[in-house]
DNA sequence: CATGAATGAGTTTTCATTCAT
DNA sequence: TATGAATGAAAACTCATTCAT
C-alpha cells in the first residue's frame, strides 16, 4: 500500500529477486533440484508463491540463472590467476586451487551444477549448456598455452580443462554423501589441485 | 507343493529381471533417474508395469541394485590393476585408465551413478551410499601405498581415491551435454589418466 | 505327485476350502474387507495364490460365502430359542441374548457382516443381499406373535428384527474400536438383552 | 502483504470447502468411503481435483472431518434433550429418538460412520476413535443418573450408551440394502426408540 | 489341480503453473 | 505488482485376477 517512489519499488523488487535466487542454490543445493519445490523457495525468501513466477518465467529459468550466478562468481575468482604472470604449471595449479576452494566452500554451488547438467541435456536447456560450455572455454583458454607447449592437440584443450572442472565439482559431490571433502584442510586441498595441475600439465606423448 | 518345472519357471523370472535392469541402466542413463517412469522401463523390457514391482520393492531400491551392478562390475575391471606387480604411478594410472574407459564406453553408468548419488544423501539411500563407500574404500587402498610412500597422510587416502573417481565419472557427466569426452581417442584418455595419476602420485609437501 | 484316491483328494480339497475360508473371516474381520489381500488369506491357509481362484469365483463371492456361514451358524444357535415353548418376551430375551453372545466371542463376525453389507447394496451382491434379508426373516418370525399382540403392524415386525439385529452386531463393530464390549461380563450382557427384549417386546401404541 | 479483499477471498474458499465436505458426505455415504474417488467428490462439487489436498491432507483426514461434522450436529441435538427436566426413562427415549430420526434423515452419516469406524481401528485414525468416543461420553452422561438409579454398575454405562447409538446406526446401515428403515413412519420410529429407552431404563438385576 | 509370475486398470497424491483479486 | 487459491497432468504403486507350467 505504500506508495513509495518507483526507485524504491525497483530496489524492493531487485532484493526479493536476490533472496529468491539465494533461497533457491541453499535448498536446491541441498535438498537436489527436483525435490526442491517452489513454494520451499518462496517461503524461504518470505514471499507468496505466485511472486516467484513474476520473476522467473519457471523454474527451469530459475535454475539457469542460478547456474549462471555461480559460474559468474567462479569466473570471477578464475580469471585473476590468469592474469598473473607465471608458467603453465603454476597457472594450471592456481585454476584448479581456485575450483576445489570453490566447491568446498560452496558444496550446494557443486550440487546445483551437477544436477543442473542434466537439464543441460534436455530440451530448454540450451541456457545452461551455452553456460557451461562459455566456463569450460574459459579455463580451456587459461590452460591452451600449457597444452601447446606440451604437445597437447590445441583442438582438445577443453577435455583438460573439462577434467579440471568435472573433477572439482564431482569431488565434492560425491564427497558430500560420503561425508568426505567438507572437512578436508585447505592445506591438503591446495597439495591436491596442485598434484592435480602438475599432472595435468605433465600431459605429454611418452 | 513340488513344481513340475520350478526351474524353467525360476528361469525366466531371472531373466525378466535381468532384461528390467538393463532396460533401466539404459533409460536411466539416458534421461534421468526421475525423468524416466518405471513404465518406460518395462515396456523397453517387454513386460508389464506390475511386474516391476514383483521384482523390485521400488524405484529407489531398483537404482540401488543398478548401482551395485554397475560398481560391481567396475570393481571386476579394476581389481586387477592392483593385483599385478608395479610401482605406485604405474597402479595409479590403471585404476585411472580403467575408470576413464570404463565410463567412456558407459556414459549411462556414469550419469546413474551421478544421479544415484543424491538418494544416497537422501533417507533410504543407505544402500547405495554403503556401496559407494565401497568402491571409494576398494581404490583407496590401491593408492594407499603410493600415498604413504609420498607423505601424505594414511587416513585421508580416500580422498585420494574419492577425487581419481570423481574426476572419470564426472569428466562424462559434464562431457555429455557438452559433447565431449564421447569422442575422445582412447590414446588421449589414456595419457589423461596418466597424467592425473602421475600427478595424484607426486602429491608431495613442497 | 501322491497318487491318491479321489475320495482322499476331495478331502484335502474341501479341508484347504474350509482353511480359506477360515483364515478369511479371521483376516478380513480383523483388518477388513478391503485391507485384507487375496495373498495375505492364501499365505494364511498355506497355499499358493492361485489356489483361492479355483475355490471361489473372486474375492466378493468368498466374501458371500463367508457371510453364508456367518449367518448360517448364527441361525443354528438361535432357532432352538424358538421352538422352545415360552412367552414373547422370554424369546424376545432370548434371541437377543444368543446374539450378543455370539457377536461377543466373534467379533470378526460383526466386522465382516458390517462390511460385507456395502457390498449388498451395490450390484452383483444380491447374494450377500438375500442372505441377510433371509436372516431378518428368521428373526421377525419369532418375533411375530409378541408384535401381533401388541399391536404393532404385523407387515413391520421386520423393523423389529432388524433392529435387534442391529443392535448386536453394532455393538461390538462399534464397541471395537472404542475398546468396548469385548470384556463386558456376560451376566451384563444378559440383562442388556433382557432389557432389550422387554423394551422391544412392550412396543406399543402409548 | 496486507491483501485487497482477503474476506472475499477466504469466503471463497471457505465455502469451497463446504462443498467439497458436503459433496463428500453426500458420496461417501452413499458409494461408501473407499468406492468413492476423490474425483467424483471434487467433480460433483464442481473444482478440480487438485484442490481437494489444498484443503485436505488426504482422504483419511477428510473422512475425520466429516465424521466430526455429522457428531457435531448430531450433539447439538441430543444436547438439549438432557437439559430439559424429565425422568430417566423420558430422557433416554428423547435420546434414542433423536438418534434414530437423525440417521433416518441422513442414512449416508449412518454409512459413513459405519465405515469411518473401520479406520478408527487403524494407525492415523485416533482423530476419528477420540471423536466417536467422545460422543459415546456425552449419551453416556446423559444415561448416568437412569443406570446409577437401577443398580446398572456407574464405570459401565458407556457400554448402555454405545448401545443405543450402534442400534440407531446400524438400523440404517443394514436397513438400507434391505430396503428397510428409510419408509418406516415416525412415529413407528418413536415407538421403537421409546421401546428401547423403556428397556434399557428397565435393565436391572432381576 | 496347484502354483506363482505376470498383468494393467485404477487410485491417491504431488507440484509447477495460472490467474482472479 | 503481489498473492495464494485453484488446477490437472503426471507418476508411483497396489492388487484382484489370469494363465502357462
Amino acid at each position: 500500500m505504500a506508495e513509495d517512489r518507483p526507485d524504491k519499488r525497483r530496489q524492493r523488487r531487485a532484493q526479493t529477486r536476490r533472496r529468491l535466487l539465494e533461497a533457491g542454490l541453499e535448498l536446491m543445493g541441498r535438498r537436489g533440484i527436483v525435490a526442491c519445490k517452489v513454494e520451499e523457495i518462496t517461503r524461504a525468501a518470505g514471499v507468496g508463491k505466485g511472486t516467484f513466477f513474476t520473476h522467473f518465467a519457471g523454474k527451469e529459468s530459475f535454475v539457469a540463472e542460478l547456474v549462471g550466478l555461480v559460474l559468474d562468481d567462479l569466473a570471477r575468482r578464475v580469471r585473476p590467476v590468469g592474469l598473473a604472470p607465471s608458467d603453465a604449471e603454476a597457472r594450471l595449479a592456481g585454476v584448479g586451487a581456485v575450483h576445489l576452494r570453490f566447491f568446498q566452500l560452496r558444496p550446494q554451488a557443486a550440487a546445483l551444477l551437477t544436477e543442473a547438467c542434466r537439464l543441460a541435456g534436455g530440451e530448454g536447456g540450451e541456457g545452461i549448456r551455452r553456460r557451461l560450455e562459455r566456463h569450460v572455454e574459459l579455463v580451456a583458454e587459461m590452460l591452451a598455452p600449457a597444452a601447446a607447449s606440451l604437445g597437447w592437440p590445441a583442438e582438445r584443450v577443453r577435455e583438460l580443462a573439462l577434467m579440471l572442472i568435472a573433477t572439482s565439482v564431482g569431488f565434492f559431490w560425491f564427497g558430500t554423501p560420503l561425508e568426505l571433502g567438507r572437512d578436508t584442510p585447505a592445506a591438503l586441498l591446495d597439495r591436491l589441485g596442485r598434484a592435480l595441475a602438475r599432472g595435468l600439465a605433465g600431459v605429454r606423448r611418452e
